[in-house]
DNA sequence: TGTACATCAGTGAACGCGCGTTCACTGATGTAC
DNA sequence: TGTACATCAGTGAACGCGCGTTCACTGATGTAC
């Protein structure tokens, strides 16, 4: 066993986020309750906070968590052609978002600052990042373009990817055949097709 | 006054929902709960139980309105331009949405059939009817192409308006500079760009 | 027109629930001498 | 090496809260005769 960090647990602080992340994986974000996350780690609801100074906190930091997993998708995500970089980039946040539609959920649940406390700027900073990557993939494939416009299209990219994650839920509902890997397919061309508009794409 | 419907309010369910609307303009989506709307009706909680078989079902009403009040507002936005119909579309529905933001969180707190009830049938169909007015848009933009392609875009379409709502919310806190009008309008825009994607885009 | 009755939309008290949070405590750990 | 002590991460019982829902009830309304 490895060198214990705390006097009794170990790292309950981390045993407590991968309770949650469990939890997050299992449930919808309404059974996500700082005492069920307790209840998973084996401990008493009180012990958590010594670790989080309250449900808030506990949720920015899990919400921080996701944010960095979805920097580490990004970063996966490579390609000769810059246009078709953002188309993978736009699919892969897609596929993401779907395959964890619970902690997606809780990393957006607030606008940081919205909910103060000092995991606040933490989780502001690691979800700036993530954007900032997909700006700067942006500006790849429109580089000519003035900088305003690459973040005018960065955010329309990320509104495009954002919303086709609850469509895909509601198109499911509205029609049963709907193709969720076709849509996610056209997710990613859409994006590269809304950043390069009015201009001719390139072919990738 | 006019003929009351029931016995003694005159008619309760229709002050129901009057008073969750006006929640749902006021207050975040926590406190839109059942006891809160009855008392806002001036009633006790149980009266809402002689016209809502449970919270689920009221709160489906209320969804409802809101697809119904979103149609009206779809009815609006005309042009003899398809392509700017749909730009105006898809403007009027991000304004709706950034107006009513509880209310539009109602309306997609679940997807219809997730919660089942009496209720769900007629929110599907309410909702349908929206949908297929931006399908037909689209179509309209597009004549040339497969129906298939009409849906995808549609979906694509609807995915970045609805998207487009929370993203304006983030910006802001993320950068204060943030222009929410700019982007309404970029929005629009953005949605024809993607429609007719791979495609000359007529000037409107 | 008056009376008896059935209906049913309302009341209000109570239910059990699970939540986030507080608080006095305890007992294992690490440290100083 | 042994002892005394301070630290502090844990416990568990309790708090107040507001929720959705149930239930026996009551009393105004509309209807039949």
């Amino acid at each position: 066993m490895a060198r214990r960090v705390g006097q009794h647990h170990g790292d309950l602080r981390r045993a407590l986020l991968d309770a949650a992340l469990e939890l997050v994986g299992a449930a919808d974000i309404q059974a996500v309750t700082l005492r069920e996350v307790a209840r998973r780690a084996g401990v008493s609801p009180s012990a958590c906070y010594h670790h989080f100074p309250d449900k808030d906190a506990l949720l920015a930091a899990v919400a921080c968590e996701g944010f960095a997993a979805l920097a580490a998708v990004q970063a996966r995500q490579r390609s000769r052609s810059p246009a078709k970089r953002l188309e993978r980039l736009g699919a892969a946040y897609l596929r993401f978002a779907l395959a964890h539609p619970t902690h997606y959920r809780v990393m957006f649940r607030a606008a940081p600052g919205e909910v103060g406390g000092e995991g606040s700027e933490l989780l502001r900073s690691t979800a700036r990042t993530t954007f900032d990557t997909l700006v700067a993939a942006v500006e790849a494939v429109i580089p000519e373009a003035p900088p305003a416009v690459w973040l005018q299209r960065a955010l329309l990219a990320w509104a495009q990817v954002h919303g086709a994650v609850e469509v895909a839920r509601w198109a499911h509902a509205l029609d049963p055949d709907f193709d969720a890997d076709a849509f996610a397919a056209s997710v990613g061309v859409a994006v590269v097709a809304m950043t390069t508009q009015g201009r001719a794409v390139s072919a990738a």
